[in-house]
DNA sequence: GTGGTCTAGACCACA
DNA sequence: GTGGTCTAGACCACG
């Protein structure tokens, strides 16, 4: 699983960690049993402090999201529960909500907007292949 | 000016105010010597503490965005230069692609995430007059 | 009555009033009666804004210290009572107290502390004729 | 270091700190490279919020006098010039010239001042081991 | 009414 | 354990 960091966010690190997997984990990107990178290598390539990795790992043990095996590593809960569509959306809207605010205080117009929106999901589709 | 803060983004509130003032600045939506909203009452609708607005306002002047009178107020510094539209561009570009991200995460269809855009651009429509 | 504010101290100006007021009364320096400077004028030597003095001698009236007469200007209450010796001690025993933390600070032995004490008394005695 | 606090002088505590710290450091009571005491250990002993503590070094830090190590605490700086033993004196003088002038409003004698002095000199000793 | 400052509590990253 | 940061409440100076 590829995790990243955006360090001019302002976001925690480890909650940006925490959202990334449960992302991934509630839409089926990762599946039950599916490994989470080791904490060592993951908070080398990041460039943090282990116990930030470590702190992620663990709240999302205790948001029952992952399973720790000491000695093996950490996995996807069995019991892993994707959000509900309704929880879907809101993470959705939330980012789409901060796109149109972002536009708004630019001066960008609704037409302009959703004509910038159709061209970043043709772009994205051509990256993909 | 509108400034809206996002909650549940983990974004501390005085860095979501930083940034919304400097790009309303940035991409013209606010003039020169124009009023900001005042301290208390800013706080008082975003539900947050005066010194929350306080800070922000007070790192906006550290950056020059913003010259600040005591007693009279906050106001768009006389040398503030927009930004060129290349850099608003890619700010805009930057959050969307962000959406685009989260909706591919959550397995949303291309016709929905337009949809769901379309649909938020409405509310705030409604909620802006 | 003189009054003077130490702009470096850190301590609000309307609290160097009250004290410097207080002690005086206290002492009988001022006597019953006797009338305190108007806001105006004290406020432009001070350099201050005049609501800053105006909430010292509200402090003042507050404490009993001083009474009040609208149109006539602030004046000593007449059943001003002086501190018991107890309380004159208790303010002394603190600028003692302070200037001896500084020598200790600055390392500056008992004795020769003893001795500058000695010599700035002599200092104002000469002074003071 | 010995730090103190005087809680009724109505001077901000951080800025306590500060003009302790930094007339150590002059006076060459501290040399480069001391530690100072830890955040935690002295709020609590100063019984006052770490972040009152905080400030002031950080206060100390801006000012040159003191050098940070995150997770390791707070040092003299390297290049701390102490003051000239003239300006030592001058602020020692300034301290003890406020107490004569305190002593002279409360009606006490020159005697009676140096004994006091005298007292709080012993009293100090006492709790200082 | 305006903005500025100081203290405090909670949380974060790091060793 | 270390220091750093963000939010909040109370108080101050000023218009």
């Amino acid at each position: 699983m590829l995790i990243r960091l955006n360090y001019k966010s302002g976001k925690a690190p480890y909650l940006q960690i925490v959202d990334q997997v449960k992302h991934a984990a509630a839409s089926g990107a990762l599946r039950e049993g599916e490994p989470l990178p080791a904490i060592r290598p993951l908070a080398e390539s990041l460039r943090i402090n282990r116990n930030t990795v470590a702190k992620a790992y663990a709240e999302l043990e205790n948001q029952g999201v992952v399973e720790t095996k000491v000695g093996k590593g950490c996995f996807i809960a069995e019991n892993n529960t994707p959000f509900k569509s309704s929880v879907c959306q809101e993470i959705l809207t939330e980012a789409i909500d901060h796109a149109i605010v972002q536009a708004h205080h630019l001066q960008v117009s609704n037409k302009d907007f959703q004509q910038l929106v159709t061209e970043r999901l043709k772009q994205f589709e051509n990256t993909k292949h």
